[in-house]
DNA sequence: ATGCGAATGTAACGACCGTTACAGGAAAAG
DNA sequence: CTTTTCCTGTAACGGTCGTTACATTCGCAT
């Protein structure tokens, strides 16, 4: 009787190919039903709730995003190097639709909606531990700490691009070279 | 016959209040109305629709955050400095609530949402403007470039703090003490 | 006092939302 | 073949949303 469970695995898939889409907000049972050529009948029949549904793809998102940067398998590189390359990362279409994503989940879960907070910790862990995976640093302990401002950084320019906010990125873009060369 | 403009104006901060406090998907027209002491149609009376109601309050939200930034009147400081300042701000819970607002816009505007998307655009920018304005630096071209990076960073950790993400903050700050003793 | 426009209450409309009741049909088990 | 269990469509429920129609009251100028 794995029927069931493909069945409801296809499902998954298809909801979390339209929440990547379209967002939280137009992942309403109806809608997530049409663009799975199902009705919102049905996606309760195979799960408990609209919630039960969407941490599903949800955490099947975060699957495919570490799969996604698995996949690049870049070399380390020191931090002032990763940063235009998560700028850059942060722009492909295919990680895109995922930061963005995160960052309505972000925002959701600074009201109440703790539920999502909790995978949109998960998207944002996997996230990290990627980005303290491809830092070269000098001394082992400093990872951690680097990763995190690179993380950080990388999140607000998520902002920053969702805001649209014309040649900021550039100017602040140009502030990490200043920043690095005023080091040298 | 200012009086109704009076009664508009008082709606609007009372309106504002309400924003502010529990977020854009608390402010639905009954619930603003009744944190106002009102119905939602008297609302309706006075502004045009919802949309004119809620860019009127935060309109005067931003403007409301410029005031509390002018009155800090601090003096300006370097980059490595400035950092763990705006952190500080975040976490002042008279500021903090206008960048959780301000977060939550930009998850709107990262989907369709552009009448919202224009004023968080607003907001941020006169955000990022008095970031500019305490940002010590010793060539005057480095002004904006700077500004723009500590603006995304201090996004960033407002980011993360949404998430709760528990000590990543205190990392990041610390991998900001590590990049500025390395140019040291 | 009267009339007129502004203010306000009540109630509803139609559109969605998540969810469920009910029933018919397919399919498997006896 | 019959029975039972699973699948699925139709329709509705109760709720909230933005918005509006209608009626009433109020304030004020004539």
């Amino acid at each position: 009787m794995t029927k069931t469970e493909d069945r409801r695995q296809a499902f998954v898939e298809m909801a979390a190919d339209h929440l990547l889409a379209h967002g939280m907000r137009e992942a309403t049972l109806r809608k997530t039903a049409a663009a799975a050529g199902t009705s919102g009948r049905m996606l309760l029949h195979y799960f408990a709730d609209k919630d039960d549904l969407l941490k599903a793809a949800l955490t099947l998102l975060t699957a495919r995003l570490v799969r996604i940067l698995d996949s690049a398998r870049l070399e380390q590189m020191p931090f002032q190097a990763l940063l235009p390359l998560l700028v850059a990362m942060m722009k492909d279409p295919q990680v895109r639709p995922y930061l963005r994503l995160s960052l309505e989940l972000a925002a959701l879960s600074a009201d109440g909606e703790e539920s999502y907070g909790a995978i949109a910790r998960e998207i944002c862990g996997d996230f990290f531990d990627w980005v303290a995976s491809v830092l070269k640093v000098e001394r082992e302990e400093d990872r951690i700490p680097l990763a995190a401002l690179a993380f950080a950084t990388t999140e607000g320019f998520m902002v920053l691009d969702a805001l649209n906010s014309g040649s900021i990125i550039a100017d602040a873009l140009e502030g990490i070279r200043i920043r690095s060369s005023a080091s040298a």
